[in-house]
This record gives structure tokens, C-alpha cells and sequence, in this order.
DNA sequence: TTGGATATTACAGTGGACGTAATATTACGC
DNA sequence: GCGTAATATTACGTCCACTGTAATATCCAA
């Protein structure tokens, strides 16, 4: 509802698997490459992630957290804002009204007979 | 499974409404214009979509083909080929993966709870 | 103590998306 | 027939997100 910058949807992949990465709890930046690695089976790099990163952070979308741990790599996270929070979910809510056109769906379905 | 360069998933927002809007019939580029923006609610500039379907033509997911039309204006169109097909199905069957997962549904259940 | 995983920064290059302007043709009201 | 809007496409130029790669430093395990 309130983004500093009009909210740039649709969300290119990159920001959205950043997004994602951090939708149930802050992470560091490594941990997002990883998660976003397991979640789409896609290697982003350390470029892309971090300068996503700090776009997002720019536009508001997430901060950066301290967080306690014994190991001081890792006293630094990144979390998502109520803002963040809301562009994910207009992104999925845009995705999930594609994919349930019936466009998509006969495709969809056209494999399934044929495979 | 034979696109001249491996394929680029995920897709551009532009290139897959592009392809989404070729999915029922060949179209001419100022109607992909159209369909695009009737599809999305974004409309995208000649630019974007005349340099989409160039990209992907040379990249064999969209062809040209003749078209019979009494308004010469309209005896160029464009259509998708079976590897385009193939690519428009796996983008969905990628969105449609991601907007199930759990970290998605969540997002989308808590709005309805709360709105 | 060497090596591998973790964690991040700093680049530079590429190409796609986007806007805009120009062009030409057709359709249509007047 | 005239002007105007819609149709249809080409030709730019710009910007910046994405990407890869290299460099750096710390932690941990063998």
C-alpha cells in the first residue's frame, strides 16, 4: 500500500525468489542464494542476490536486521516489510490468476492426456 | 525439448505474455499489443513486444506465417511453434508450483482471514 | 594447517525492457 | 474528398537489472 517507488509488478524473477526466500523469517544473504537455490533450482549469484538485496532494501520492501548468534557471520539479516510482504502477495495472487486461465489450464491439461 | 539455446527459464514477464497471448491463434503484432494489455492490465510499448517476437522468433518459439486477410495490413502473423508451446507450458507449470507452495498459500490464506 | 564452507563486496559486461518518434495505411464521420 | 483516429510496424536510444567472476575474510573440520 505504500512503497516509496510505485510498485514495479509484475516482480522480475530474481526479487521475486528474494522475496520468497524471506517469507517465513529474516535470513542472511547466503542463506537466500541457498534458499532461493532449493526453491527454484536455479543458482543465482552472489551479484544477483545482494544487488537484489539492496534494491529491495532501498524500495523498502526489506530491512536488515541484527540478530544474535555465536557466529558473527551471521548477526546479519535480512527480513521482509509489511510492504514486502504485500508485494509478494499481490505477485502470487497475479501469478495464481494466470496459470487458472483457461489459456493455461488446456495446456496444462493437454499434457496430461497426451503424456 | 528442441529450442535452439537451452531454455531460458523462468521467462520475462514480457516474453511470456507475449507467447500467452499467441496461445489460442496466430495474431499480428499490434494485436499482441492489445491481447497483452487486456491480459495484464500493463500495457507494453511497440518497442517491447515487436523486439519480444523478433527475439523469439530467431530463438524458434514464434514463427511468421501468411495470413488471408482481405486488409493487407493483416497478412502477417505471428504464432507459436511446438517449442514455443512447450516453453509457454513449462513457465506454467512453474508458476503454478511455485503459488502452491506452502510459503505462498499462507500469504494468500492470512488475507482472507484477515480482509 | 590446509582446505572447504560460509558470508560479502566489488566490478564490468550484456542484453532486455521501455519510451518515444516516425512512418504508412486503412477506416470512418463529416 | 478531407481530416482524424485507429491500425500496423520500424527505428532508434537509454537505462539498469541481472549475471558472472574475482577477491576477501572468517569459521570449522579433518
Amino acid at each position: 500500500m505504500s512503497s516509496p517507488h510505485p510498485s514495479p509488478t509484475p516482480l522480475s524473477p530474481a526479487v521475486f525468489h528474494v522475496l520468497l526466500s524471506l517469507a517465513d523469517g529474516p535470513l542472511h544473504g547466503y542463506a537466500v542464494m541457498k534458499r532461493v537455490e532449493e526453491d527454484s533450482g536455479l543458482a543465482m549469484g552472489p551479484g544477483t542476490v545482494y544487488g537484489a538485496l539492496q534494491r529491495l532494501t532501498e524500495a523498502g520492501w526489506v530491512d536488515e536486521r541484527a540478530v544474535e548468534d555465536p557466529d558473527p557471520r551471521r548477526t546479519r539479516a535480512f527480513g521482509l516489510t509489511p510492504a514486502g510482504i504485500e508485494a509478494l502477495r499481490q505477485e502470487a495472487r497475479r501469478m495464481q490468476r494466470l496459470t487458472s486461465l483457461n489459456r493455461i489450464q488446456a495446456l496444462l491439461d493437454a499434457r496430461a492426456v497426451e503424456g
